[in-house]
RNA sequence: GCGGGAGUCGCCCAGCCUGGUCAACGGCGUAGGGCUUAGGACCCUAUCUUUUAGGAGUUCGUGGGUUCAAAUCCCACCUCCCGCACCA
């Protein structure tokens, strides 16, 4: 079947956008449901990864339509950030690697990229581009409610936002470490660096070690270690600066000390000190006033710490390596005999290490390994020196094994810390360090050097006068958790990892220096940050309708407004002063904006990627809590869903297997890419995207189309026909049906119940695979009952994918259409839904006969069991005999049926119940057949057994005498097909089989 | 470390919430058959072991437990993946 999937889908578009069919009003007569999703950020083109979140929101927001609820579906554009910005600066630069991107990659005309130098220019472009995408994927979008997040009134909204929650005094200021650019006097995170590094950052403490009143700063990760110091390390071919930190003589490295002037200390230089000087002389230890010598090493690196070293032998491999091949220095460098009289200090002891645990880590890590190895090989350990680097893996293991599992050693040395584990010792050390002045902090880059785009090397800054938003308020949080225990969130997995997030969020800056956005109302400094920007803009959706029309200007938007239409505070004095006196907006303007408001608030369901858990989902919840009203207007509900691979990995610019969505549909149409995204995983898992699926779901879909296309050639246009199947009054009696009709109603019904159930829950592939493939089985059995009676079932059919094709439509939204029509159900263009009973199909409880099921569940297995006698003996079937369980067996299978509905499980219990009832006396004479039959019953589910227990009318022989014959002969090619009651007297039974017969498993005989 | 998730029949992936319809959906692969000039596409059948009477046996990371009944519930363990911030 060859489909123009272009023509279909371009013609529904156009329909679509005609009839306004997605433009939501108030409607008090219909429920709402409100369904958002998060907003692009306009900085490259949509790839198929992104289609998942809004396509799973779509068919949410089609099913919720169909249901007969008035559907919100929005969309706007998130603007701010700074992404944009870096790729405007590297366009302006002439950044090779990204023109080539925009070129090849995402196809954006030459003359667009000249215009890219500004930022602006780049979010309008792929802007455009994703909305035709959207467009193209058929999305049931209001797009008069669009906006982006620069829109002047827009700023507005985000004024008041901020305003608000500053008055609420949930805006507090403070300062805050950041990843810091020198040379862009920005902020840096993972975006902005070469190679994507996200700088990390370490809290060393310094020690303050003196000489002849300088302070030398020793840094360290484990201040814990400083009982065991012997010496401090400098390098002796380098030069430290002597300078005045905050009014302190310091001698720290040059490096350090540019360090410290973003750590907002003052730092002043005063000269010049070689390491050669420095080496030789007597550390005062600040705790202890004891002194140490200061000694030279290679491995200190000026750029790491303070460019000094704290040494500690027994704990440290680089230490007690350093000091050994000091001592071992045969040119007797400065400072080797001191080396020669130092002994480690243990302080901390494990289970894995003795007395000297470095030595002892240096040994395990270089074990082994020392032949082969290049350089020349010295000592027991195989180590070759303090540069070796198997010391790194010496001092990893070391220090872990020692966090971990180690504990201050009991001694003097230790002082009040003896005893202490050492993660605990390591805090409280800290704590009284700094205490008692011993000692200051220094934040350094972990996982340097990291390099800004502009080539610039990052340090770590302490931002001062920083804004945060304190999601670290206990009330707040509090609120926030009551919030989220009423909410549903799907899928209910990942309702505790919000509860986490809530309770483990603390202050969060809400602006930055730098970036497109909204300014901070009282800060003009301050641009508000795009996570804190894009919390409550759902509700900014209502407005964007009557700011986009012209009905309300930016400039009118005062706080005042937003006070009223978005917290009802009509009586409030400055309200009603501002409406009375102030604004121009006509009052019936401001009521219907408010009602609106009113009408569509809450938010029903959220849908978004699982990478936004963490961050913005939370945020959302924290922002409506803290914004709006108790419960009234707070969020109703999440959904949350997992990402996409591309045939098994991660999609991803380097490996080049990014699909763009725009490209997809034009290759495969926007049904079948839906399609394939839906089936691919449920909702939480990662999908996997390949072509094999695409294929054959437009294989899938051309093949349901042809159905379509064949039952309106053979049937004509259908007038008359029940578009939409299930529960319908004007059928034709359903007594007159025969066995096959009545199965296959109760059957479509049954699944279109769980087809509902699935969607109801968002177990949208769940849906679909039922849609699609019970439906399939169901008319492949049914094909093969009405083949066998010489009929063609044809008016079935045709209720039966009408109902079928119609709760596709959510999946599919163009060609069902063109399915439909096919089908005889007008498209209605008021509610672009079937017409003929409208919408979802519904179906009455009692309309499904569970005796019906039962009765071809029979069938088909007394045909299983045929086909696999056939398949096992090879036999070619003449004649079959199928013997039916006679009136005494059936009675005590009832009675064992009864036993076991009363918990009567055993063989010995059942024989009881049973022999306590005279009408069971034949029971005893039958205990392998009680057997047998309790053992066919409990392997039924208690629906199963319920179903059984309550269909006492059924007649197995008579039904099978009437639907088997010809259904086994057209199957199996037999000649005679005979059913007969085990007790029939006329009976042909050569080999004895009829007495094996059981209820539901009657007896077989082929010859 | 803190938090979350996952381990299923060659591969991918459902089933677990609500125990029985589960030798376990669907897709891919493989084998046989059909269709076709051929190739592709498509359709049918088979695909844990065993069996010439519809049966039996052994399976759902490992080991226990609950139950008449466990892939499914409970406990312990092993392995893998993801997030941990000022960034959309």
């Amino acid at each position: 079947m060859d489909v123009d999937w272009g023509a279909i889908e371009s013609d529904c578009r156009r329909r679509w956008a005609d009839s306004g069919l997605f433009e939501a009003e108030p409607d008090n007569g219909r429920p709402k449901r409100f369904i958002t999703v998060a907003y692009p950020y306009p900085n490259s083109p949509q790839h198929i990864g992104h289609g998942r979140t809004y396509t799973i929101a779509d068919v949410h927001a089609r099913f919720r339509r169909l249901r007969g609820e008035n559907v919100l579906f929005p969309m706007g554009f998130h603007y701010t950030g700074t992404p944009i910005l870096g790729m405007a600066k590297r366009v302006a630069a002439g950044d090779k690697e990204l023109m080539e991107n925009l070129r090849v990659l995402y196809g954006v005309p030459e003359d667009e990229i000249a215009g890219f130098t500004d930022p602006i220019n780049i979010a309008r472009y792929f802007h455009q581009e994703i909305k035709s995408g959207m467009i193209e994927m058929g999305y049931s979008i209001d797009w008069r409610r669009e906006f982006t997040t620069i829109d002047p009134a827009y700023s507005k909204f985000i004024e008041w936002q901020i305003n608000t929650l500053r008055e609420k005094g949930l805006i507090i200021r403070g300062s805050h470490p950041v990843g810091w650019c020198p040379e862009d006097q920005n902020p840096v995170s993972q975006h902005d660096t070469l190679g994507d590094v996200e700088p990390e950052f370490t809290e060393y403490v310094m020690i303050k070690f003196l000489i002849d009143g300088y302070i030398v700063p020793a840094a360290t990760l484990r201040p814990e270690t400083l009982f065991g110091v012997t010496n401090l390390w400098v390098d002796q071919n380098l030069t430290y600066v002597r300078v005045l930190v905050d009014g302190q003589k310091w001698i720290v490295s040059r490096e350090c000390a540019r360090k410290l002037e973003f750590l907002e200390r003052t730092v002043s230089y005063e000269g010049e000190i070689t390491g050669a000087d420095l080496v030789g002389r007597a550390a005062i230890m600040p705790h202890t006033g004891g002194e140490i010598p200061i000694l030279p090493a290679e491995f200190v690196q000026s750029s790491t710490g303070t460019g000094i070293v704290m040494s500690v032998p027994a704990h440290a491999p680089y230490d007690w390596q350093a000091l050994r091949d000091l001592a071992d220095s045969i040119d007797g460098r400065p400072g080797s005999a001191a080396a020669s009289d130092i002994h480690p200090i243990c302080i901390i002891e494990t289970n894995t290490y003795g007395r000297v645990p470095a030595e002892d880590a240096i040994v395990a890590a270089t074990a082994g390994q020392a032949e082969g190895e290049e350089g020349e090989v010295k000592g027991e350990g195989g180590c070759t020196g303090q540069n070796d680097p198997r010391l790194e893996d010496a001092t990893k293991q070391l220090y872990a094994k020692e966090f971990y599992e180690g504990v201050m050693a009991d001694d003097v040395a230790t002082g009040k810390f003896a005893g202490l584990a050492v993660r605990q010792a390591k805090e409280d050390v800290r704590a009284w360090l700094a205490d008692e002045g011993h000692a200051e902090t220094l934040l350094e880059i972990l996982d340097g050097p990291v390099r800004c785009r502009c080539g610039a090397e990052c340090v770590v800054k302490i931002l001062s006068d920083q804004w945060f938003l304190n999601y670290g308020d206990s009330r707040w949080k509090e609120s926030a958790h009551r919030c989220l225990d009423d909410m549903s969130i799907l899928p209910n997995e990942i309702r505790q990892e919000f509860n986490h997030v809530i309770d483990w969020l603390h202050e969060r800056a809400c602006a930055r220096q730098h970036g497109l956005g909204t300014k901070l109302p009282w800060d003009q400094d301050w641009i508000v940050e795009s996570l804190s920007d894009s919390v409550i803009y759902m509700a900014y959706y209502v407005i964007a309708k009557f700011v986009n029309d012209g009905t309300i200007r930016p400039e009118q938007m005062t706080r005042e407004f937003f006070d009223y239409v978005l917290l009802g505070m009509w009586d409030d004095p400055d309200v009603k002063k501002w409406r009375e006196t102030t604004t121009d907006i006509p009052q019936d303007v401001l009521r219907a904006v408010r009602d609106e408001f009113c009408y569509f608030y809450p938010v029903d369901y959220r849908h978004s990627g699982r990478d936004l858990v963490p961050n913005h989902l939370t945020f959302f919840i924290l922002n409506h809590v803290a914004m709006f009203a108790e419960r009234l207007h707070w969020p109703r509900g999440i959904v949350v869903n997992g990402s996409v691979l591309m045939d098994g990995s991660k999609m991803s610019k380097s490996m080049g297997n990014i699909i763009p969505l725009r490209q997809a549909i034009r290759e495969y149409g926007a049904d079948t890419i839906r399609l394939a995204i839906i089936t691919s995983a449920e909702l939480l898992q990662d999908a996997d995207f390949n072509m094999e699926s695409v294929h054959g779901m437009r294989a899938k879909l051309e093949a349901l189309y042809g159905e379509c296309i064949a039952l309106r050639d053979t049937y004509g246009d259908g007038a008359g026909g029940d578009g939409t199947a299930g529960g319908g009054g004007e059928e034709p009696a359903e007594t007159v049906l025969p066995a096959e009709d009545l199965w296959l109603l109760s059957k479509m019904r049954q699944t279109t119940l769980r087809v509902g159930e699935s969607m109801e829950r968002m177990r949208m592939r769940e849906a679909l695979h039922l849609i699609l493939f019970e439906f399939e089985s169901m008319i492949g059995w049914y094909t093969k009952r009405t083949a066998a009676k010489g009929s063609d079932g044809e008016g079935m059919r045709r209720r039966v994918a009408a109902t079928r094709v119609t709760m596709l439509q959510p999946f599919a939204p163009h060609i069902t259409e063109s399915m439909l029509a096919a089908l005889g159900c007008e498209s209605d263009s008021e509610v672009g839904v079937v017409v003929g009973g409208g919408g979802w199909p519904d179906v009455a409880d009692d309309s499904i006969d569970t005796s019906v099921l039962q009765a071809e569940d029979l069938l088909r297995d007394t045909m299983d069991d045929i086909a696999s006698i056939l398949k096992v003996t090879g036999i070619k079937p003449n004649r079959i005999m199928v013997y039916v369980a006679g009136p005494q067996k059936m009675t005590v299978y009832r009675g064992v049926l009864n036993c076991v509905l009363e918990e009567k499980r055993s063989m010995g219990d059942v024989m009881k119940g049973l022999l306590a009832d005279p009408a069971m006396s034949g029971a005893k004479r039958m205990p392998d057949f009680v057997q047998k039959a309790l053992r066919d019953i409990l392997s039924y589910t208690l629906d199963t057994r319920n179903a059984r227990s309550r269909s006492t009318k059924f007649d197995e022989a008579e039904f099978l005498a009437s639907e088997l014959p010809e259904l086994a002969s057209a199957e199996f090619g037999a000649a005679e097909v005979a059913v007969y009651t085990e007790s029939d007297p006329e009976i042909y039974d050569p080999k004895g089989k009829a007495r094996h017969a059981r209820p539901f498993k009657p007896a077989i005989l082929i010859e």
